[in-house]
DNA sequence: ATGCCGACAGGATGTCGA
């Protein structure tokens, strides 16, 4: 089964662009970030055209999180647990059911953070740290489990062209990449890492400043796998050519065939 | 050192992203 996670920068902006990439790519699983509208003004229908089912947990203008599937969506729950009073929209799990078995996929929008320093920066580690929580329960099911999206941290100086130009970005903070490693660490594989051991290998290129044309760019769409999940996955990579396209989003999708 | 670009809401330009 191909599951892909996709930082969409408004799924309506971008919903040629996203129509587009299903075609040609064919996955199974999307989940889909920063789609930037609400459940009831989500394209389910361009979706649903293409054989997608779709599960939303939308929010008006900012953030926002999705999943489409070509089986079934069951057990899907917005909402990380924890943080009462947090209304932003940047977590969605649901179930699914492949030929050879169940695979639990999890729609992941962290806090940007930015600036550090501010309360900004506060929500951006207490939410990974609600995360944490979410992980370490998700593992007592002893499943194969997928938590993907934008991560807004930057795990390793070779995640980016020019570490010091992130030095006092909160993507880069030391709290920041201590707080994904926290997650990492109850048994949370980088898919990506454990299929490449190549250095600056990215997954967003700033709009600004020539970043794509330059390669400069940063490594922050990740999936992390359940060791379940780990002992199916052939491989993962990054579509890397879809920044090149008309009309893209900043980010592009991150994808890995799991035997599911 | 700062803006660069792009989306959004709303109807000009500020907020946000990373």
């Amino acid at each position: 089964m191909k599951i892909a996670t996709w930082n969409v920068n408004s799924v309506k902006a971008r919903l040629e662009t996203v129509t587009a990439w299903l075609k040609d790519f064919g996955p199974d699983v999307v989940c889909l970030q920063e789609i930037k509208c609400t459940d009831d003004t989500f394209p389910r229908a361009a979706f649903e055209d293409l054989g997608y089912n779709c599960a939303v947990h939308g929010q008006k203008t900012y953030n926002g999180v999705a999943i489409l599937s070509t089986r079934p969506l069951e057990d899907v729950t917005p909402r990380l647990p924890g943080g009462d009073g947090d209304e932003h929209a940047r977590y969605l799990e649901a179930v699914v059911t492949g030929d050879k078995g169940v695979i639990r996929v999890v729609s992941i929008y962290a806090p940007n953070g930015n600036p550090i320093g501010t309360e900004k920066f506060e929500y951006k580690l207490k939410w990974l740290e609600r995360l944490r929580d979410r992980a370490a329960e998700l593992l007592t099911f002893e499943e194969p489990a997928a938590l993907m999206g934008d991560f807004n941290v930057i795990p390793e100086s070779d995640d980016c062209h020019d570490p010091a130009a992130w030095m006092n970005d909160a993507l880069f903070q030391p709290e920041s990449r201590a707080a994904l490693r926290r997650v990492e660490n109850l048994g949370w594989q980088d898919a990506f890492r454990a299929c490449n051991v190549q250095p600056n290998k990215y997954t967003f290129w700033d709009y600004q400043a020539g970043a794509w044309q330059k390669d400069h760019g940063i490594r922050i769409d990740l999936v992390l796998l359940s060791p379940q999940a780990l002992d199916r996955l052939k491989t993962c990579a990054i579509e890397k050519r879809v920044r090149g396209w008309d009309k893209p989003s900043d980010h592009v999708p991150v994808w890995c065939e799991i035997e599911v």
